[in-house]
DNA sequence: TTGTACGCGTTATCAA
DNA sequence: TTGATAACGCGTACAA
């Protein structure tokens, strides 16, 4: 049996528990031959300190949390998991532990409550949608340490993928193509990633000197069914579109399939440009085009910046932006 | 500020910390009017008590840890996030909270010492591979307590599907089709959910009084470039199958492409059921038949069990599968 | 170079 | 019903 405490063990070897922390943590001050003695020990009977009394000694917490509500990964769960094995990567090297929240709704009382009751030394929060801004705000007001991921905003540690400049890459090579009937196929409202995909949907139309439509623009709700719906109502217009720009990668297939079904060809009749870049993309016909962005980074950079701002608690806030890339195959 | 410790509020309070804490715990013997004015304060002023003390006094620790190889949720990454919703489920609903480890290849060692410090109660252990199952007796052996999820054995409480029933389910409806010439499309050599599923499809054919052609399994590496290519192969056969059961819905997806650019057509040339019922199963043409099983459950019930294993150390193991359900769709 | 002893913030025993 | 007070196991200032 091997010795349960740090105390038992350093009884055992007739030593001082001071020696054999000094032993263990490779202080200097040990005789070599005590050292030796010991770490021989060492390797033959595996010691293993509880990590309650030392945070309580210490006062250092080893422990991240993220937290994301239940909905985020609804149907994007794909990439969930690259999310989390980035930050993994980031807590394995910095010999931090990684915690997971999931909650119905974003809640920053019991973010509060992680924090203070030292569980965690700071949170990653991931979220998507505007309305938890004010909450993030408070928890900063509370000296918790956060980063954010997907949502953005510059007083805030935030990473996430720069959608606007993603919806503007995706638009502008559909105008490349020659079109210019445009639509775009939105995703929830207040949704920060399906906005600012918006957003540069605008920017590219305007840059080239077309005019927004209300009518091209629905919402698919992120799925491939909203896609097919809002896909169908718009060939259904007068004057239909030739291309478009689809928030996500669900709703730019929806809206494939319902061209095809109306007997229209992708992407002769009308090209279509999806986001994500989900593995599906390559394996329907037609392939399609769409804006790939860096998950796993994001996440790793999430990550090493809390650690960041955790052991230095008056570092800037900064917020990064990674960058989309285009995707070009067989729909656009 | 709201005090830090429970000392310190229970000075501000005029009484023992003792009090205070039974207040805290909704303990017995504490007057009414004292209860009360305390109560009160406690809306206003939240207090975190700092859980390394708890833990350090009491001994009672309320994590668990979920541990899986980077490698495991490689292509069937869609099911990762449904595994830790299961779990996370689980843990909300008795008051524990999740901890994550990756690992590059599965490692008892850490896993002990993640036990052996405190750090949580018990270990959830994601594995896919056979070759893991020393390490769980070795595990089990350190009395930590653990619960395979998707590998199972009847030596410790695990939790998985049927694997073998399903491949059973698969290859029986090919053969009720009519089809006698049905192959296998492998997955890894030693991978549990491989194997288990090969036995079923061999179970199935035995009782159909059909032979078993090795010239009819070939290895899908899981992988969708896997099943297309060895579906070529088969299709240059002499005698090609006229229906096949892949591992998998990717490799069968690769198959469904051979089949089709070899200019055979599915079903009616080649009838096909993939495994796992992936969203993309619906999105194809044709659609794809395929065996569904409840990860988010199964994940549920193994951190259940888990909880009950930390509570009752001496409970025998119970080993449970889940039921597979046949999706019939066009495929087959 | 080695060891003593106090503090960390709880829980829990036992006396008042 | 309440409150001292002793664990819990480790870190570390300080003494030897």
């Amino acid at each position: 049996m091997s010795d349960n405490t740090l105390e038992d063990l350093a009884k055992k070897l007739a030593i001082s528990r001071r020696t054999l922390s000094r032993v263990l943590k490779n202080e200097k001050n040990v005789a070599l031959d005590t050292r030796e003695r010991i770490s021989k020990h060492l390797e033959k009977e595996k010691v293993y300190p509880n990590v309650h009394a030392a945070s309580l000694a210490s006062k250092k917490i080893n422990v991240i949390g993220m937290v994301f509500p239940k909905g985020t990964f609804r149907e994007a769960d794909f990439f969930a998991i690259d999310t989390i094995k980035g930050i993994a990567t980031a807590t394995e090297e910095n010999n931090y532990q990684l915690m997971i929240f999931t909650q119905d709704k974003f809640d920053s009382t019991q973010c509060l409550r992680l924090y203070k009751s030292k569980l965690v030394g700071g949170l990653i929060l991931v979220s998507l949608t505007k309305e938890d801004f004010a909450q993030f705000s408070d928890l900063k007001k509370n000296q918790v340490p956060i980063s954010l991921l997907f949502a953005y905003s510059e007083k805030i540690d935030s990473f996430g993928c720069d959608n606007q400049k993603g919806g503007y890459l995706a638009t502008k090579h559909l105008i490349g193509l020659g079109r210019r009937k445009v639509a775009f196929i939105h995703g929830e409202e207040g949704w920060f990633d399906a906005d600012e995909r918006c957003k540069g949907y605008k920017q590219a139309l305007a840059e080239a000197g077309i005019e927004i439509r209300p009518e091209y623009i629905g919402n698919g709700h992120f799925s491939y069914e909203g896609g097919e719906a809002v896909m169908k109502e718009m060939l259904s217009l007068d004057n239909p579109p030739d291309a478009v720009f689809a928030a996500n990668d669900r709703s730019a297939i929806g809206a494939v399939r319902a061209i095809k079904e109306a007997g229209r060809r992708v992407p002769e009749d009308i090209a279509v440009v999806g986001f994500d870049n989900i593995p599906l993309c390559e394996l329907l016909d037609p392939t399609i085009t769409t804006i790939e962005h860096p998950i796993k980074d994001i996440a790793y950079e999430a990550a090493k910046t809390l650690l960041d701002l955790i052991n230095n608690p008056n570092k800037k806030p900064s917020m990064r932006l990674f960058e989309p890339k285009l995707i070009i195959r067989k729909s656009a």
